[in-house]
RNA sequence: GCCGCUAUCGUCCAGGGGUCUAGGACGCCGGAUUCUCAGUCCGGAAACCGGGGUUCGAAUCCCCGUAGCGGUACCA
């Protein structure tokens, strides 16, 4: 069914376009919508166009349009045309329009809604308003739409679908002031940019019988579409605002990678056909087909991309790792920011969790009342001065001279081995959790290691937390 | 109301008439790694929305129901 419009299309080139409305941020479902617009382009050396729906409800604004596209760029989600504004394609949109007037497909109408309610009351409501020409000729511009047959979608996703004509209005077009609607602006810009293949979300497909409606009317060829199913929260909801991190900014400022997050959204509503999980970009581009794409909505669930986050950032180069560490902190990569990270990799799933792993190395220890009371007890003083004393011994203070003469303390004490690094990570943190105790040692050095442990030392002599014993 | 869409573990993705005692991943539970947390490894619990058909046989096909979602605007 397609080949003509194959054919008539310059090369057969692919072109889809991201059209979102700037109403707020661009959000994980928009993210999701964009992500598999781009994949479809690249996976067929195909054109993205950006094109910005604003055709005016006082809600799109510069604001608005400048956060999608920080969050597209941000995705690392490139264009090859736009962003396009809509409004400004108003003298084509009113082209469109006067033809239809003049060859009668469309007409202006007085009708008011209740005009509209009482047709329908009349005719019953399963049956869609017929107006007629006003004696004026003032009016909102409303398409003439058959009584018979059926409309039918050819989605690339959902199949056929088919909808009865005599259940829809002769819809307005355009306003009583010439401006034009959603359902008209997009037909008529989908195909004044030889859009190929419309890929959006599902709640487009009841819409989808009146563009195709208006684009027979125009004389054009339809582009083929693909609803994808739309994306809802934890609770079955259709995704909004109330559903944490849902949109693209807030998901950057909780840490998370865009390599990440590009992984894990396409695969809500799409999976490779195998069991593979973990998919570079790369990989994503050349198996992704936007008829794999499943029919009924996903759940986003921040766990699994916690989870897949954690993954990529495991296998970033060191330096990497430290650049990117360093620009979420707002910190600038030096050896000791290096090395910090480099003991920290292994741990953190976010970029918002390696602060708290390395934070001793930069600030002093943590107040953490608590810790210091349930660990710095019984032998910890003990503890600790042993430590203390072979420490303070080492020449060379890395990960492997520290182990080497604190490794046999424990034994040589008669304590369980975290009796002993316990007390030396409250010492030097504050806190009961941090890297590896040898190498945090390390990281911070000689003096400061020393300088901590013994001031808490001089803590525990001073006021030693009293316990019955253990 | 009317016109549509959807329905497999808590979540995501497989399976699309017999090979399904339904597979993989996250999460969860248990064990291992005798320094915390995390990571890693091993093991476990966990699902075909309900009812009718069709068929020798249905999670898979059809119908009805139910639930969720979308559209029904001079919104996008």
């Amino acid at each position: 069914m397609e080949t003509g419009a194959e054919m008539s299309n310059s090369e057969n080139e692919l072109r889809v376009r991201f059209a979102p409305s700037p109403t707020g941020a661009l959000h994980i479902g928009g993210a999701r919508t964009a992500l598999y617009n781009w994949l479809a382009a690249r996976h067929s050396f195909g054109k993205l166009v950006l094109r910005i729906e604003d055709t005016d409800l006082d809600r799109s604004t510069a604001e608005n349009v400048g956060q999608i596209i920080d969050a597209l760029e941000w995705l690392e989600l490139d264009w090859d045309e736009g962003p396009l504004s809509q409004v400004a394609r108003a003298p084509e949109h009113t082209k469109a329009l006067e033809k239809l007037l003049e060859s009668g497909a469309a007409y202006r109408d007085a009708a008011t809604a209740d005009d509209v309610k009482a047709y329908k009351a009349e005719h019953g409501n399963d049956r869609g308003y017929r107006g007629e020409q006003s004696a004026d000729g003032s009016g909102a511009v409303r398409l003439r739409v058959p009584d018979d047959g059926d409309t039918v979608v050819k989605d690339l996703i959902h199949g056929e679908v088919r909808f009865p004509n005599r259940s829809f209005d002769d819809f307005v077009i355009a306003r009583g002031d010439g401006s034009v609607l959603y359902n008209f602006a997009v037909a008529v810009d989908d195909a004044d940019m030889g859009i190929t293949e419309v890929i959006r979300g599902d709640d487009h497909l009841s819409n989808t019988p009146k563009q195709l409606l208006v684009l027979e009317a125009l004389g054009h060829e339809p582009p083929r579409y693909a609803h994808v199913p739309l994306l809802h929260g934890p609770d079955g909801k259709k995704l909004s605002k109330r559903h944490g991190a849902a949109s693209v900014q807030e998901l950057r400022d909780a840490g998370y990678l865009p390599a990440a997050i590009r992984n894990y959204v396409a695969l809500l509503g799409w999976g490779p056909g195998d069991d593979e999980t973990l998919l570079d970009t790369n990989e994503l581009v050349n198996r992704f087909r936007p008829e794999d794409v499943g029919k009924s909505s996903a759940v986003f669930d921040e766990k699994k991309l916690r989870w897949m986050n954690g993954r990529y950032m495991r296998e970033l180069d060191l330096e990497i790792y430290t650049a990117t560490v360093a620009r979420f902190l707002g910190r600038d990569v030096d050896s000791e920011l290096t090395e910090a990270c480099r003991i920290s990799q292994e741990k953190a799933s976010t970029l918002a969790e390696v602060w708290p792993l390395i934070r001793f190395v930069f600030e002093e220890p943590a107040e953490d009342e608590k810790a210091w009371r349930k660990i710095m007890k019984n032998d910890a003083g003990a503890a600790l001065a042993e430590v203390r004393e072979a420490l303070s011994g080492l020449d060379e203070f890395t990960t492997e001279t520290v182990e080497a003469v604190v490794e046999p303390i424990p034994e040589r004490l008669d304590l369980k081995p975290g009796k002993v690094y316990q007390p030396i990570r409250v010492s030097i943190t504050g806190t009961t959790v941090s890297p590896g105790i040898f190498e945090s040692l390390a990281v911070l050095g000689k003096p400061r290691s020393l300088e901590r442990i013994d001031a808490a030392m001089a803590r525990i002599e001073a006021a030693p937390p009293q316990t019955p014993d253990s």
